[in-house]
DNA sequence: AGAAATTTGTCCGTATGTATC
DNA sequence: AGATACATACGGACAAATTTC
């Protein structure tokens, strides 16, 4: 097969499927998933796909890899990061001031995300920032 | 040549390299990095390895890549990401013993990151958390 | 509006290096 | 030392998004 990713690409839905087994506890916290090389044979992939598949984990902390060892499930299996994002305007305190160089009461976006395992919060984390954007805009649709 | 990767990966050379034009002003902010192709070319590496570079430089939010656009560069070119890292221990507040479900006064490992550009701070990040490892420990040297 | 060119995205197969078991 | 498993790297091919003409 050449390479058709027309819905979900490849790597997704291997990643989607992997994420169901630790969500559903197949693979339970702290144990190994398959190796590469046993998910190329599962899913019929080749080992870049594979890979392309488990570092999307990796990026959300649901697993670590380690060389020579293999990949081993991070979090809780069942209610898992829950990852409550919240989005408020908040003014700045003092030591908010401080870090931005800004008066206190200064409005300030501050996105909170909860970390849930099982019930338990595992971290909470609380970014904040003044807005921006991330690319130039678009060219216009031409002349 | 195969795949010598004695001292640094060559995705790392580039990404490097990159990054030190970047920070030296050589690619301004908003511009945007050689094509994929080019970088192929100049450093005469495969298109994966060019790659592999470029998504270093995206997880460390310099650059920002978009399809059939190129890769941008995100942030300030100097006095760049000086991303101070402190830890302290805290007590718990209301907000954060609510969301722990602990007792306020609750000792918690406080992680900030301030990212900066260019002397002016970009954000503020604070986790909160208790503690715990990441990977299972290694086998002892056998029996 | 539409076609072509450009550029990034995805995927395959293979080979070799390095770490761990 | 040998087997296993992940890391790095190459090359080629087609898909999709964007820009250019």
């Amino acid at each position: 097969m050449p390479t058709p990713h027309y819905g979900q690409p490849r790597y997704r839905t291997i990643a989607g499927e992997l994420r169901s087994r630790i969500e559903e506890g197949a693979i339970s916290i702290g144990a190994l998933l398959p190796t590469e090389g046993a998910l190329m044979a599962e899913f019929k992939a080749s080992r870049g796909t594979v890979r392309q598949a488990l570092a999307a984990l990796r990026e959300d902390g649901l697993v670590a890899t380690a060389p020579g060892r293999g990949t081993f499930v991070r979090t809780a299996a069942s209610e898992r990061d829950e990852l409550n994002e919240k989005h408020r305007r908040i003014r700045a305190d003092a030591s908010l001031a401080a870090a931005f160089s800004i008066e206190i009461g200064t409005l300030l976006v501050e996105r909170e995300r909860i970390k849930r395992k099982g019930g338990q919060t595992e971290e909470v984390i609380r970014s904040y920032r003044l807005v921006e954007p991330d690319l130039p805009p678009k060219r216009e649709t031409h002349l």
